[in-house]
DNA sequence: AATAACAATTCAGGAAAATTTAATGTCGGA
DNA sequence: TCCGACATTAAATTTTCCTGAATTGTTATT
């Protein structure tokens, strides 16, 4: 059989121009040549072939041959695949279809997949994926490039990223509603570094707030901390009476409006700190990420858990 | 947007090989040729869609952008279009595709049908259109080519064609089972000049026939004519008691058969004759007909109507 | 039937593109 | 830090492609 690596696109548009025009002079117009150029990718194609693909119409005029359809049919099939490409590429460069790697700390999962379902639905071509650990655990996915662009608080030294504050961030030291802290107007320091702490494990954000926060506030006096992995965990942990938990009030906004958890008025807190948004300082970022970038900080503000 | 006009296969198929490889000195020996060669065409190409298409993989090798696997991806695509396109053609060359208009004459149709049949179960990809005429028309439409392959009796002299006889072809004079010239050992020749002769228009091969043959056992004795436009319509016109006609034993099989008309035993009767399928001489056949005209030429005689 | 008009085709020469060889740059592993 | 493999660039060469001119063939016209 005739072999494929033969075949040039130039032949098929050769074709397909024959095909319309009815004439190898109209079809060298068409394509800005001169008839015998057109005739020579005819000739070569029907070499490559073994058969006719145009020949002379009854009349006057040049037709297709049967096989000439068929390699018609091929063409305007190849125009289809090519042309879909280029549209996807076009997409592409324009930021409105690629693929991003979002990944956010775990406190950030309570409003994180809302801002995602909003962007899909905002840039539908655009596929994200949403990638959820500890802070330490993003910012290696970070350097490692298995994430694209972060969600979490303060953005660290090291790795060297670009960041952008998209939003306040309190921290609030949650109790069950009916400790013997709860309700105070203010709770000493020592009362507070006397509790036990629920704390996330090392390499967690919120766990290195804590820990500079009470050695702050109790000036290096020692306390109790018991771990847990996660915050819903923590949450439950302390409903149950285990000990007290510095955590993100975006996690707890639901308890604190039930009313099954209560903040407590320990000194400095809330502490208000921020959201942001960061990617790698070295990651040239695709249109795609760049759309989602500005989605992000254009739009996460409407996502974040309030009280009120 | 970039155009489609820049784009070649060759920058395709060294895509594909990159793709495959994951290096472009790989890719270079795939293709057979050199890794210049091939980073020129992928140069070519990122010029073309304005973005990259290759690059350095994580640790070592060639990778795929996001882009270029779209590119690939069209490739593929593009690959199976042209595959399909040759096999199709292929199939063409070896006869085993394609269309083929058959011509045959009015009397055939009563067999012809079945040998189409036929012909679509053993060669499905062959389209084969049956066109019915009387024999002028046959000959007509072979000469414009609108018919390629044609049965009927007796070649033409003109047009020139190439023919080959298929097969025994008797021809009968049929009267109503009540005739009084029906039933008898021999029938004279005035006998049957007296007769009312039921015939096809000018043109048909049978109107021909007949008029020969009364000519020579009636040495020009004038006789009777009704003219009547199809075969079917002849035997209601006999069986009704109009007249006798000459007409194709493989028109009447049936109704002899079920004693609804009979043959006379004129002198000469039955005249033998043969079916042939013919083409005009010009015409080059394509492989299909050449399929078309051997399935003809060797199966054909499993289809003519026969008494026992 | 001769001829004019037009389009396909052939061909030679030259332009453009693709490919190769050779040289250079770059990265990862010993 | 050197070595080796490979990508990349540059220059030279080969191949392909295109054009312009000439030729052939066909259709329409006189």
């Amino acid at each position: 059989m005739s072999d494929i690596a033969g075949i040039t696109l130039k032949q098929l548009r050769a074709v397909d121009a024959v095909a319309r025009t009815h004439s190898i002079t109209g079809a060298a117009r068409e394509l800005g040549l001169t008839p015998p150029a057109v005739h020579t990718q005819l000739k070569g194609l029907e070499d490559v072939l073994g058969c006719r693909v145009v020949a002379k119409g009854e009349k006057s005029g040049m037709v297709l041959t049967p096989e000439g359809e068929l390699v018609l049919q091929a063409q305007r099939a190849v125009d289809v695949s090519l042309k879909s490409c280029l549209n996807q590429i076009d997409a592409m460069k324009k930021g409105l279809a690629g693929r991003v790697v979002l990944g956010v700390v775990s406190t950030a999962k309570y409003f994180a997949p809302a801002i995602v379902a909003e962007l899909k639905k905002t840039l539908e071509n655009i596929e994200v994926q949403l990638n959820v650990g500890n802070r330490g655990e993003v910012l290696q996915a970070l350097v490692e490039r298995s994430v694209d662009i972060a969600i979490m608080g303060r953005p660290p030294r090291q790795p060297a990223v670009v960041s952008k504050p998209i939003g306040m961030h309190p921290m609030v030291i949650v109790a069950p509603p009916d400790h013997r802290l709860a309700g105070l107007d203010r709770v000493a320091p020592d009362a507070v570094l006397d509790q036990t702490f629920i704390a996330r494990e090392e390499g967690s954000g919120t766990r290195i707030l804590m820990v500079r926060y009470l050695d702050r506030i109790g000036e290096g006096k020692p306390y109790e901390t018991v771990e847990m992995g996660s915050n819903e965990t923590i949450k439950q942990a302390v409903i149950a009476g285990l000990g007290i938990a510095m955590i993100s009030q975006h996690t707890v906004t639901e308890e604190l409006r039930a009313g099954r958890l209560v903040a407590l008025n320990a000194p400095e807190l809330p502490i208000e700190r921020q959201w942001y948004v960061l990617h790698h300082e070295k990651l040239e970022l695709t249109p795609a990420m760049r759309s989602v970038w500005r989605f992000i900080v254009e739009n996460s503000h409407r996502f974040f858990p309030s009280l009120e």
